[in-house]
DNA sequence: TCTTGAAAAGAAAGCGCTTGCATTTTCTGG
DNA sequence: CCAGAAAATGCAAGCGCTTTCTTTTCAAGA
């Protein structure tokens, strides 16, 4: 088998140096055009293309960015990182996704790997995680965004919306209806500052209204259907009975009316229930869900722009928020009189 | 700044090599402990990670392999990733994924960045694609391996399952159950094979009994909530209306649900409807959705094993086929007399 | 104590590419 | 047509790591 084509090898066909075949491929307006052609004509011949590992040796870079998500199973973070990726790809960048299911030291793991590779940047969701890895970024000197949460004082670039001021606006809401038994299925908070801003919302919300959210109507549990529908008919099975359940996200959501229609109810007229994301997953409910519409593809898209633009570590832009607006579709009523 | 801390740094440290630290990183067994434990400590002191690019040049590996999918919104592909990314990870393996939104050029595009990028394998979804692809890959000797469809005579290394067959396995059972008047939204089945043999599976169905999948009982639309609820209220227009809709896809079958819900029809009492890949969207739909549950982690971690394994190329275990098995749910009915 | 073979460690040659600097070629205007 | 400037190209030094080959160290038997 013959071994893959170098730039010697190329340049040799082509009757010049490696540093101008070097050139064509990477700053051809250096070049002059005739020359360039001929280069072209030398790599076609060869069907040749640059060895990664050399161009990253001599570079020092790799054009590529990483991303942590915590997980591919559900559709959250699908959206978004599509749009990343393509935002990525019009400036040829690569984008190396990882997972890290809601576990810190995975995370950790994973960060560590990705920058092995040489990523030159990274994208991280949400903010909550040891000093340590922060302190280990800047030492490297590796760009990286966080998506999904953000705050005006956030010390490190940040791409989000309110998480807290969302839930609180989608808890008023249900207030508004006339709900007083709410209760709450929350993500993991440990280590999630997103779950954990959305719980803070709905409490903003109630004690506005002089309520609070009692330890037994708020159950944790992860993103999934049968966690979230475990937890509806737990919360469901008390008495009172609660007349809404609002979720920490869509996963959650879909899996409590399933439990809800389990259990011989019905939504919304028994019980109402909202999520949050807004992702496909609520237009197939049954109810539609009432939701929470996030900004998916903008988050990635602004992402991408802040890693791709060089300046971004002077100040400036490094903090974009984005607005979500709440999707009032039918899982959500007055309660019953 | 300072710059990062390379092998001699740690040599220098540890009194040895640079070719002692390479060892204690790759080969531990061949250093004294002794040594070794000098040099981890070396390692520790800098917090020191190898080059990617210097490790690829010099060992002409880059252990990374490289997925092209058709899509990362919706979950059809998550699972099988999922795992793929576990078993690979296990080989300090890193996942590198692509997407190609069912377009064979942007496959192709997407095919020659990751191998540009110097994946030591490939995972391909499907095995309909241009000839020259293959060919590109054959020369440049990259491994790759075909999930998600099945042949016994399959060229190359795959892992999948017999579309066709169990489509049609799902087409007899309805046929079993009674419906005469089928109908069924497909995928696009240009350039994709399992789009194709799901349709020709359906049509051997009802060749046994004498029926054919007459043009207009047959649409074909993207894998999308909107698509799939447009097929269906297209297909349910029809005079004599369809009692069953079959579905290229969970998705499509998702938006059909949605359209019977919007005409006002119910299923399956008016129309049965039944999907394809049992991902979790159909145990969120009212009815649940009847579908054919296909081992997503199952493939993922072939595709891993036969990618890893060197002697992949000798011929022998190169292509799995695993079973696949109807689940039978509420969406599926035998007609109204 | 000395030999000897195996184990451990070192020296150094690249791997394929980019890039600063030097050199040559081409262009421009007088 | 020529000098001088600008543009194009070449030269060659690495980038950080792995690996072959060689040398040194070590341990055990004689």
């Amino acid at each position: 088998m013959k071994p893959r084509p170098t730039l010697e090898d190329v340049a040799g066909m082509a009757g010049v140096s490696t540093a101008t075949v070097s050139r064509v491929l990477n700053q051809p307006e250096r070049v002059r055009s005739e020359t360039r052609s001929r280069v072209k004509a030398a790599v076609a011949h060869f069907d040749y293309t640059p060895h990664f590992g050399g161009r990253a040796l001599a570079s020092n870079r790799t054009n590529t960015v990483g991303a942590v998500i915590p997980t591919m199973e559900n559709a959250i973070f699908a959206r978004g990182l599509q749009a990343l990726q393509e935002s990525l790809a019009e400036e040829a960048v690569t984008l190396v996704v990882a997972t890290a299911n809601y576990d810190p030291a995975r995370e950790a793991d994973q960060i560590r790997t990705l920058l092995g590779r040489g990523v030159d940047g990274l994208v991280l969701i949400g903010e909550a995680r040891d000093p340590s890895i922060y302190a280990m970024l800047e030492r490297r000197g590796t760009p990286f965004v966080l998506v999904w949460s953000w705050r005006a004082d956030c010390p490190w670039p940040c791409v989000g919306f309110d998480n807290r001021a969302a839930a609180r606006a989608m808890a008023r809401r249900v207030l508004e209806l006339g709900h007083r038994q709410v209760a709450m299925i929350a993500g993991i908070t440990r280590d999630n500052d997103r779950a954990t801003a959305r719980v803070e919302g709905v409490r903003d919300a109630l004690r506005e209204h002089g309520l609070n959210l009692n330890a037994s109507r708020l159950i944790e549990t992860p993103y999934n259907l049968e966690a979230g529908a475990a937890a509806a008919r737990h919360l469901l099975a008390a008495t009172p009975r609660p007349t809404v359940i609002v979720c920490g996200n869509d996963v959650i959501a879909a899996g409590a009316l399933n439990a809800v229609r389990s259990l011989g109810l019905e939504a919304p007229a028994d019980v109402s229930v909202t999520g949050f994301d807004d992702i496909d997953l609520a237009l197939v409910l049954d109810p539609l869900l009432t939701t929470v519409h996030v900004p998916h593809r903008r988050m990635g898209e602004a992402a991408a722009s802040l890693l791709l633009t060089p300046h971004m570590r002077n100040a400036e832009v490094r903090n974009v928020v984005f607005e979500t607006t709440l999707v009032e579709r039918g899982s959500l009523a007055p309660p019953r009189k």
